[in-house]
DNA sequence: GGCGTTATTGCGAATCAGTTGCATTTGTGT
DNA sequence: ACACAAATGCAACTGATTCGCAATAACGCC
């Protein structure tokens, strides 16, 4: 009931599209590209426009509902919304994203508080690397 | 010299557009979007096609030279390379883009090496929030 | 439960950053 | 200077995202 609760509060309806969207969202739990949620969207229900799917991703994001991370050269990809300290890492070779909780996150933050006229809002770090299963693989 | 240095070295040959990019991105030390270096590339130089504009950006990046960002939802930026642990804080206000160099980066790395079984190459912060200027602006 | 209002949708056209194929030009080693 | 590959300029193309607008469907209200 996060959706709907959320949608109310902030003067929105609930409707069809933004139900499926927040489905497919929350059913894989992975990071998705704008093109992988429209086609998991039309496995529901061919009839939801790609156009609206786009607008719920930029109205879910602008409530915090979901949250739109640019990891790689390609598209940009979507995910439910977690705290800044969980981090994204990314293998550069299978492309697979993972997530990584961390306090360096807040040890940055707490630096900024004090250290530097900045007000920080978010953080958010990317790692690139190569992950435990690429690794293995490279021993062959 | 350390284009036609680095050039020489991979063996690629010293264009006048690789040169005039270069010059571009040393001369404004800030974060440049692909449309603002084709525009004062064309301001050296109107010859020089977009194209190779583009081209050449990848090759930089590819031979290290500069490095791109997602740092808004906007097209990416490129800049003159620069350590890991120099991180960017970008304001949502008036966008502009401030370097910070913090060793929470080292931190994270480290702890990365020894805790997790992902082999960290490079890791990119973002913060983003309010700079200092606009911090002031708001108290009128 | 119907009814009117108005947000939201579906559609197709438009946009826009970035890429590509190819003929032509230009560095570079000899 | 010459030859040959690398790089450029050009123009057409791609693919993700956005937009305008008429049609549809939530939601508050009676």
């Amino acid at each position: 009931m996060l959706l709907e609760a959320t949608l109310r509060a902030s003067d929105h309806r609930m409707t069809r599209p933004r139900r499926v969207v927040w489905d497919v969202l929350n059913s894989t739990g992975r990071h998705l590209s704008a093109a992988e949620i429209v086609a998991a969207v039309h496995e529901l229900d061919p009839g939801i426009n790609s156009s609206s799917v786009y607008r719920t991703l930029g109205l879910f994001a602008d409530l915090d509902l979901v949250r739109e991370s640019r990891l790689t050269d390609e598209a940009s990809t979507w995910e439910v919304a977690h705290p800044d300290d969980v981090i994204h890492l990314v293998c550069s070779l299978c492309g697979a994203t993972t997530h990584h909780a961390t306090d360096a996150v807040d040890a940055l933050r707490t630096q900024l508080g004090a250290g530097s006229d900045f007000h920080a809002a978010g953080i958010d770090v990317r790692v690139t690397g190569t992950c435990s299963t690429c690794i293995t693989r490279l021993h062959d």
